[in-house]
DNA sequence: TGCTATCCATCGGCAAAACCGATAGATTGG
DNA sequence: CCAATCTATCGGTTTTGCCGATGGATAGCA
């Protein structure tokens, strides 16, 4: 059984005879007649009742007909649907972020999201860097608002810069070198504490690359796998330490956040997607990230 | 698209690949590659990712493989559903039948029935025996209780005997000739009140019939169009009566309800159908009628 | 880094089948 | 009884679904 024979059906249906449907469907009348034998042959159940001038549905016939008709409008509610999910009109879409990860602003982007692709299903993700990285290259998430993807990620994924967050030099308050703009030099003797690599690469080998340049190797006093422990142990006088700007911490009355003089002083923080999953939907939603960021950074 | 392309997206999805699928199906995977690439044109949307190695639904091609799901198992519903009504298991049987009319214990008929058919929808309707016969033949109903057809019904209509029902003479109480048995021929001179030829030619013309054949043309003075309407005519001394026996009529107290001594004074109860929509389920309710016949005529 | 196994796309050939046009049989309406 | 209209059937044509073989691409493994 093909929909082909469910169409001719209810062509006939609608027709009040298989030459009219034939008409209707601009197929001759002998494939018409031909078709529904062969399906009334392949379910076993007569459909029509056939007598010289007028035929009607048995009372299968008429059943049949109503479920083909149902059948129909499942196959076109499929290719409805999948298409518009093709155009990003439907559809889920998988967000990763890290907490303090800043650069546009998300209600706001969600908000104006929505407005453009009101069937559009969102979900939010929590994750590291890294976990972000590996999630969007095995389609776990669609688009992740991360760090540039390292090396070994490249070949999977895309990624476009939203914002350059900037390196600064976390002290305790009362440091000598605060509020900066603080040469590395000076923190050379200090004790530091990073955040893990594993969880953002780029954070952790930007700071030894910072420290490097400045002519020396960081004394790691502390590593911790989140930046919020980061700046519980600087505030316990554990060391100092290097984070990229963040709004959240940045309200810490206790420690002095201080930008350095360095040039390079920054990691980018970008939207990354899969290149093999670069849908309509990511797209658009990148599209309108993009646009987010620019009006953010025209306002400051 | 046809049925075809769906069941072999669900295949390669529920077996990882193309060649996995084309195994399972035994069809080649020559064949599954090109009816899922035009599959993809017609519907101008890439469902499936191919790398190689390894093949996977694009999130287009998820949302489409669920709703094909959902048209392959409308379809399998359309047979199923459709052999269930054409074998007598589901479906609705539309009954004829006039008040008064007995020879079946229908309570008890029904009950039966609906343990053989229990999904079959009943569906009892009112009628004339001349309106059942339209209706059969319209294929308004499907089985009535009424008499048996005229002869200009014959061709579409085919009938079973349930019972002959007995033609007895109303009267008066006191009429002289209660309580019977009658020769018709001591009535020859009374005013007759009928029920009308229209609603039941059977027994209009088997009561011209009787009177004919005892040597006289009937007086009629009133025509009726249901029976209960003649018993009140009677009762109202408009004159006598002939009409089948009917248990409900026969309690009436100021009437009597007399037997006639001529041999043929009867018209046939039947269950009648049409000719060209004998269905399973048809034959199953009238076996069943039958059976119900002939255990109410063994107790009496 | 090759080697191999596995996957999918493509091509030519074949056979099934969908379709067509014509026609015959059947039935209805005038 | 004739004309109109319907469906079934038949022979022929074209489409197309399928096959087998092949080639390019990739992943796993030595």
């Amino acid at each position: 059984m093909e929909l082909r024979h469910l169409r001719y059906l209810v062509a006939v249906a609608e027709n009040g005879s298989f030459s009219a449907a034939s008409r209707r469907l601009h197929v001759a009348q002998s494939a018409i007649s031909e078709q529904l034998a062969n399906l009334e042959q392949d379910i076993g159940v007569p459909l029509f009742v056939r007598s010289g001038r007028k035929t009607a549905l048995t009372a299968a016939g008429l059943t049949f007909l109503e479920e083909a008709r149902h059948t129909l409008s499942a196959a076109d509610r499929a290719v409805d649907r999948a298409q518009r999910v093709h155009r990003g009109q439907a559809g889920t879409l998988r967000i990763g972020f890290f907490t303090g990860g800043t650069g546009v602003n998300f209600p706001y982007l969600i908000q104006s999201f929505r407005k453009q692709s009101p069937d559009v299903q969102l979900s939010l993700v929590e994750m590291t860097s890294t976990q972000q990285w590996i999630a969007l290259r095995d389609g776990k998430i669609d688009v992740g608002f991360t760090r540039r993807p390292e090396p070994e990620f490249r070949t999977d994924l895309q990624s476009a810069l939203i914002q350059q967050d900037p390196i600064m030099a976390i002290l305790p308050k009362n440091h000598p070198a605060a509020p900066g703009p603080i040469d590395l030099r000076d923190l050379a003797q200090q004790r530091f504490v990073l955040s893990s690599r594993e969880a953002s690469p780029a954070v952790f080998d930007k700071a030894i690359e910072l420290c490097s340049e400045a002519g020396f190797s960081p004394h790691i006093a502390s590593i911790c796998s989140v930046w919020s422990s980061v700046v519980l142990m600087v505030q316990a006088g554990e060391g100092v330490s290097l984070l990229p700007f963040n709004e959240q911490q940045f309200r810490n009355r206790d420690l002095a956040f201080c930008p350095l003089k360095a040039k390079n002083a920054s990691v980018d923080f970008v939207i990354a997607w899969a290149r093999r999953r670069d849908t309509t939907l990511v797209r658009n939603f990148r599209q309108l990230a993009l646009q987010h960021r620019k009006s953010a950074s025209a306002r400051g």
